[in-house]
DNA sequence: ATGTTTTCTTAAACTTTCTTAAGGGTTTTT
DNA sequence: AAAAACCCTTAAGAAAGTTTAAGAAAACAT
């Protein structure tokens, strides 16, 4: 055994902003090229905020004001039925973007809570700026069409998965894809994730290991 | 009771291709203004095509080559297992656009199958037209991203609508939302979309008249 | 360490949805 | 006008998924 003063490695780490600066970037370089004072125009748009574990991004009811780059971390995104059912309709860790999209752009009331599995460094930016951005600096619109263009492909495989896939299958598949999430996330909320109680899941596990 | 000659319309009507490129630029007029010259490089991208009842737009396994927005008539897009069983992912009227993405933007063989319902009139663009289209004409670059935007808003409300809502719910919400629809598409290609069998929503359906 | 909370598993009864099979009513084709 | 193909309905039994409740295991807090 360790003993926890050898062991123990902070959670929270702070990293300095430039350093998440450079981790946007490096994401940004997959899509466009960017001169480098675009680059610092673009990051100057962001601005840094670290989630503890629970806290939320986003409530239902309030206004989405801003598109959040993951640094590190996990969130997810869930929607909250009368009857007080949950379903998380997202998980999104390092590299990921999230928002509720149809209450940033029509600045209509949320309808899906956002908040943090583990303590969360993200980078956000208003909506304003992004007009702004978009307007300045016309490739980072480009960017934004086909990382929306790759969202949708997902979904649309998600839509199609729930359809015709039975459970098993349908955690399987999530392995494959989310394998790295399903390792720091609870069980209960994998099950949500695919639409199936978490006694369900439970019994699904036992029967794939045969 | 009439005589076929007195009602008989037909149902191929040959619209000229302009009042086609008309209702293309009233649609897109509602997200972006296009200059007269504009206007008519924008419209000169697309081809006119008319597909028969039953003919293939795109078959899985081919490339998607363009994307296809449809002036009048009615498409499907649907997905075939390799048990045979197939599910319809997308109903494609008037206005809407269609295509699949995936095969469209990575070149890479088609998943989805997409045939006409009706007879449909579309006009379709090349991917390559596509990009030159959002390079001389950024705007338009701008009106494929919110429509993308809106897609995908779409599609996460069908994600959690499966999610959570009883297969009742769930058809009681596509008549809401699709209603037009649910009145020129036989019973059993609805309960595909709704990932139910047609027997099951027939029963539901009788169900709910009390 | 110890107690507390959260998470995971198990099992039985129940509900929802599917499968199969049959019958009747439309259209469409011949 | 008959035949064929298509579409919708009904019903009984089977399978898939949920609910409830209880106990075991792991993680967290003091």
């Amino acid at each position: 055994m360790f003993s926890p003063s050898e062991e123990y490695v902070p959670w929270i780490v702070n990293y300095p902003v430039s350093s998440m600066h450079t981790r946007l970037l490096a994401y940004t370089s997959r899509h466009i090229d960017l001169s480098p004072a675009e680059a610092d125009y673009f990051v100057s748009l962001f601005k840094h905020r670290q989630y503890l574990k629970r806290q939320f991004v986003l409530q239902a009811g309030d206004i989405c004001r801003h598109e959040t780059f993951i640094v590190s971390g996990c969130l997810r995104a869930y929607f909250v039925e009368p009857s007080g059912s949950f379903h998380i309709v997202q998980f999104a860790v390092e590299d990921w973007w999230t928002a509720d999209l149809k209450s940033l752009w029509h600045e209509t009331p949320a309808t899906l809570n956002i908040d943090a599995l583990e303590t969360t460094d993200v980078l956000q930016i208003e909506k304003s700026n992004l007009d702004r951005l978009f307007r300045e600096i016309p490739k980072t619109e480009r960017m934004f069409r086909v990382m929306l263009t790759n969202a949708f492909i997902a979904h649309q495989q998600r839509i199609i998965d729930n359809l015709c896939k039975p459970a098993a299958e349908r955690y399987l598949a999530f392995l494959e894809r989310y394998g790295s999430i399903s390792q720091r996330v609870p069980q209960a909320q994998i099950a949500s994730y695919l639409g199936m109680t978490p006694e369900f899941l439970s019994q699904v596990r036992r029967n794939l290991m045969r």
